[in-house]
DNA sequence: TACTCGATCGGA
DNA sequence: CCGATCGAGTAA
């Protein structure tokens, strides 16, 4: 079972829980040879609107910052450190400026290497996320993410946003799902459950 | 036009 | 820890 990933759904939930939604869904590049790849998402990180000052928006809408004011489904694409690039989803309704930058996937562990590993360059800045026509898109495989699989951090590398945006939880991680059995599940001690 | 500085990475 | 490497944003 698998379905790409359509703009409503980018578009009906709050910036943070998409970014959580995201993990298990698979990051789907088809190349010019036409072979394509699907790597598990297994790190995001949420940026939301012109408030939050670690976002590309909070100057408000320039010639680069354009396409997150697009409705939810796009591609946004940045040269960083004038060496790496970064691979963003526009999430939300249009005119808000909102994205979830895709740090890890199985095999790429942080955002400029998931771009090197699958191709992916500003040529797809703007392009669209939820069909098969830009040659990179989303699907859901039928992966089940519990809760406590998830865990949640600050963002990286954003302390010039200050305490308090810089201080926001909003980078997921999906432990890698483990095929071995899990370990025994701990022995609940007949401890006393309160003191 | 002249600066400054990054949502990072790999190598010393 | 440091350098790479370049475009966006800002100030002038």
């Amino acid at each position: 079972m698998s379905r790409i990933i359509k703009a409503k759904a980018l578009r009906a939930k709050r910036t943070v829980a998409l970014a959580r939604w995201l993990l298990g869904k698979h990051l789907v590049r088809r190349g010019e040879d036409g072979r394509v790849v699907a790597r598990m998402i297994l790190e995001t990180e949420a940026y939301d609107g012109e408030r939050d000052l670690a976002c590309h928006a909070r100057a408000g809408r320039t010639r680069r910052t354009a396409v997150l004011y697009a409705p939810g489904g796009h591609w946004y694409v940045y040269l960083c450190y004038g060496i790496h690039e970064m691979l963003n989803l526009v999430v939300g309704p249009r005119d808000w400026p909102a994205a979830i930058l895709l740090r890890g996937v199985e095999g790429a562990n942080g955002p400029g290497r998931v771009t090197k590993a699958l191709g992916i360059g500003r040529a797809l800045n703007g392009a669209t996320a939820t069909g098969r026509a830009s040659g990179l898109w989303i699907e859901d495989r039928g992966m089940r993410v519990s809760r406590r699989a998830v865990s949640a951090t600050p963002r990286v590398g954003v302390d010039y946003a200050g305490a308090v945006w810089a201080g926001k939880r909003w980078r997921f991680v999906l432990e890698a799902p483990t095929k071995a059995p899990g370990r025994p599940r701990p022995k609940s001690t007949s401890a006393p459950r309160r003191a």
